[in-house]
RNA sequence: CGGGGCGUAGCUCAGUUUGGUAGAGCGCGUGGUUUGGGACCACGAGGCCGCAGGUUCAAAUCCUGUCGCCCCGACCA
């Protein structure tokens, strides 16, 4: 960003621009989140603080999850922060997948020294707490207590909740220490009832992902060696970021019975007898967010889908002189609260600043809608609705494209067109994110192709056939920084990449094709 | 955790080579003129130069340590 600042200010324009997505693809991404005062990073290494603007985004997908999971009968509840260590090493599998990246208390009390404040050495805990990074153990411990006989099942339960995974490297809402998310944990009395809810909270995270977000995903399984700890199988959703990388954007489990039996959980069968409850978990987190802003965002802000955008429409007051100023303001107020009647939010900026600053700073904030309120629109009766993106058309100008963004339909059909325009740009946008993964989509047959789709083309999502190891998994991750992103559902698979063929390294059989890509 | 870069006003950065009273632009406050794509004038507020030691008559500047941020690796949702 510092050398287009100093561009910027060698015209005499202003400090004010954020790094372009063809010159540094990282930076624009942090240039946004702080732009747009979505989050920031906070005292503590490695955690964000979230702020208001990314937080009301946070709370819409919240809305619209729960919605869903309440309506495939789930129910919310809350279990500790804390986890006995005792618990953790229970399961081996999932104890030695987290252990490298926990957060321990091991102290309850501090006391002051010599000015300072320590921690009192007095106060050591005899079992150190674990801060979860996910809370399978402590919840399967309770469930212990909750679960006798087949009628208790199925247990359907969620929590929204934050959790702690202390990594070395972490990228706003990407990978921070903290983070917020759901898990949903649930019992079953058969493995074909899990496996089900296992793939139906999938597609519930992929509905939400492609009619919430307008993100489209692909859904399938991990590969064993990106397998859940402890879990049976992994299922997730992958979606293709601006730059071609993959986001895991939502993940499934089917624990099999690992965490029943470690926490001794069964149950009485309709038959009588004696067996270990089936389970699943689920979760999304707040990374959507980071996958959200690099799906849509361009180079002017943030773009954001209309169903999780914090306000609908800003309104922006033109005027000169304060008759004018009275008039304008009545109508804007009149406008708002017409647009506020039909479920909408709406902000006023009616700041003593220029029209175009306001405009270039809720662009920034991804406002999908702009109407603006001058004189001349009262005198003629109309509505200036401006959108905050439309469709590229190939060659035009900034100027053109900023003409075409500007409608000025009469007010009565402008009020009565805003919920259908915003519910065509959260379509634009689905369509727009799916005609850029199809662009950098290839499917791919020999080795020499991949190299060249990931380190001359800039590569994407490699529809490729594979019947490798975890070790010649590894040997791709060298030699290009790919891995496979998921074992994609056979009705998941586009038609040019159906069939069978042979394993793109190995050239052993396979029986269809998995997507590889450089990864998040 | 390894390699590289960077920490000076809210932001972007000069100043460090060669030690000597802390700078610019933007932003912020007040007053006035302005307002259909980032307004202008005047006045003003704001920094123990990331932090801690050390060298020195004197440290933003030299030395040591430490913390944080960014990029590239390894690890990960």
């Amino acid at each position: 960003m510092a050398q287009q600042n100093q561009e910027k200010q060698a015209k005499g324009g202003k400090d004010e621009g954020i790094a372009t997505r063809a010159q540094d693809y990282s930076q624009w991404y942090l240039d946004i989140i702080k732009r747009a005062e979505l989050a920031e990073n906070s005292a503590v290494r490695g955690c964000m603080v979230i702020r208001p603007h990314g937080y009301t985004i946070w709370e819409k997908m919240q809305r619209e999850l729960d919605d869903r999971f309440k309506a495939t009968g789930h129910v919310n509840a809350y279990f500790p922060l804390f986890i006995p260590l005792s618990f953790l090493t229970k399961e081996e599998k999932h104890a030695s997948g987290f252990a490298k990246e926990c957060a321990v208390v091991t102290h309850h009390r501090l006391m002051s020294k010599d000015g300072e404040v320590i921690v009192d050495p007095e106060s050591k805990l005899e079992e150190p707490l674990v801060v979860r990074p996910t809370s399978e153990t402590i919840i399967w411990s309770q469930y212990k207590n909750w679960i006798q006989s087949y009628r208790d099942l199925p247990l359907l339960i969620n929590q929204w909740a934050n959790v702690c995974r202390w990594e070395m490297r972490t990228r706003l809402f990407l990978r921070t220490a903290e983070f917020l998310w759901q898990e949903g944990h649930t019992a079953h009395a058969s493995e074909a009832e899990a496996r089900e809810e296992t793939r139906r909270m999938l597609g519930v995270y992929a509905d939400f992902a492609e009619n919430v977000m307008a993100m489209p995903v692909v859904q399938g399984a991990k590969s064993p060696g990106e397998t859940f700890p402890g879990a049976v199988q992994s299922l997730c959703i992958e979606a293709m970021m601006q730059d071609g990388k993959a986001l895991q954007a939502g993940t499934s489990h089917y624990l099999g019975q690992n965490f029943a039996k470690s926490a001794d959980v069964k149950f009485l069968n309709k038959e009588g007898q004696l067996e270990y409850v089936y389970a699943t978990s689920w979760g999304v987190s707040t990374r959507l967010i980071g996958g959200l802003i690099m799906t849509h965002s361009d180079d002017n802000g943030l773009v954001c889908p209309p169903k999780l955008a914090p306000i609908h429409v800003v309104v922006v007051p033109i005027f000169r002189k304060d008759d004018e100023k009275a008039k304008v303001m009545e109508e804007s107020d009149k406008v708002a609260a017409e647009l506020r009647a039909q479920g909408l939010t709406v902000k006023i900026d009616d700041r003593d600043m220029h029209p175009g600053a306001k405009y270039y700073e809720w662009e920034m904030k991804g406002v999908p809608l702009r109407i603006e309120i001058g004189p001349k629109d009262i005198e003629k009766g109309s509505l200036c609705l401006v959108r905050r993106f439309v469709l590229e058309q190939e060659g035009e100008s900034e100027q053109d494209q900023r003409k075409r963004k500007k409608t000025f339909p009469p007010r009565a059909e402008a009020l009565a067109s805003v919920k259908k325009l915003l519910d065509e740009m959260q379509g634009q946008l689905l369509d727009r994110a799916k005609a850029m993964r199809a662009k950098r989509t290839r499917v791919i047959d020999s080795i020499a192709d991949f190299e060249k789709f990931f380190n001359d083309e800039g590569g994407g999502f490699a529809w490729v056939h594979w019947a490798g190891n975890a070790e010649q998994e590894g040997e791709l991750a060298e030699r290009f920084k790919t891995s496979v992103r998921c074992i994609p559902f056979e009705d998941q698979i586009p038609a040019e990449a159906k069939g069978e063929g042979k394993c793109i390294l190995t050239g052993q059989p396979s029986m269809h094709r998995i997507v590889m890509a450089k990864a998040y």
